[in-house]
DNA sequence: CTTATAAATGTTATATTATTACATAGTGTT
DNA sequence: AACACTATGTAATAATATAACATTTATAAG
């Protein structure tokens, strides 16, 4: 009873794990060198080890790059498993990251034609506000 | 017959016109640091001056930072004077960027509604795709 | 199993992007 | 003049990201 077609396809390496399971279970956006110094302890010592486990981790879906603040969150929406289609909300007190998961949005934002009639499959949006919390 | 409020709003410093020229003149968004090298014939010596400017021009909306580019570009939507809801498309293959403005997909994001009945005037949406040439 | 291929890792060095800290100068107002 | 505010100059450093090269591990095919 080995391993199918979609396990492997879903199954991360070592270093990518390791990098993965921090980001999920933080609570908030991490950054680059956060990640670094936080497994260090787990034996990934250098920069690029950290930024090729996020860059494939960004290509499947599994974490997201908030452009902005140039950190890393976990997708919390299966269907961004294809992952090039974001949004969130970012608290500018707090600095709280939510993703949005809304049909509507993505709906309409992937139906969104520019003035040439161009249509885009992927986007990425970030909404600024206050969260519930801070305002 | 002196310089109004509005004129005076509206008012470059030294060091904040010099880069917006650059920039409103570039046919494509610009790095901070080739700013820095394009100015300092101007006597813009050092990466502080370029980026107080920036920072100053994007605060008052006369360019705007193309985020997963870190490149900044004038604005050419005389809308965004207030410069919080920006919108742009981005081509993969040449990397040209084009500000979106869309009274019907503005209105759509500041309308827009997250799950708690949040709304956001503030926003930034990069849209990626190939351009006409491109494709 | 062997060979071929692609993906991932390890390591060092370096490039790129951005800010801190502190001193000085200009501008507009009262 | 006195004050507040904005902008500038300069040096040092922090934070973010990539290049280059060697090696190893995983996957697939023959
Ligand atoms: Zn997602
Ligand atoms: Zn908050
Ligand atoms: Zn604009
Ligand atoms: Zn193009």
């Amino acid at each position: 009873m080995g391993i199918s077609k979609i396990d492997k396809m879903h199954s991360l390496s070592k270093n990518q794990q390791i990098i993965f399971d921090l980001i999920d279970k933080s609570s908030e956006p991490l950054k680059a060198y956060t990640i670094l110094f936080n497994v260090q302890k787990k034996g990934i010592k250098a920069p690029l080890q950290v930024y090729r486990a996020l860059d494939k981790l960004v290509e499947i879906g599994k974490i997201h790059k908030i452009e902005s603040r140039n950190a890393f969150i976990a997708c919390h929406n299966s269907s961004c498993q294809v992952a090039k289609a974001t949004a969130f909300s970012i608290c500018e007190i707090c600095e709280k990251v939510t993703e949005i998961s809304s049909a509507g949005l993505s709906k309409y934002l992937a139906n969104f034609k520019d003035k040439d009639g161009m249509k885009y499959s992927k986007y990425n949006l970030e909404f600024f506000g206050l969260c519930k919390k801070c305002r």
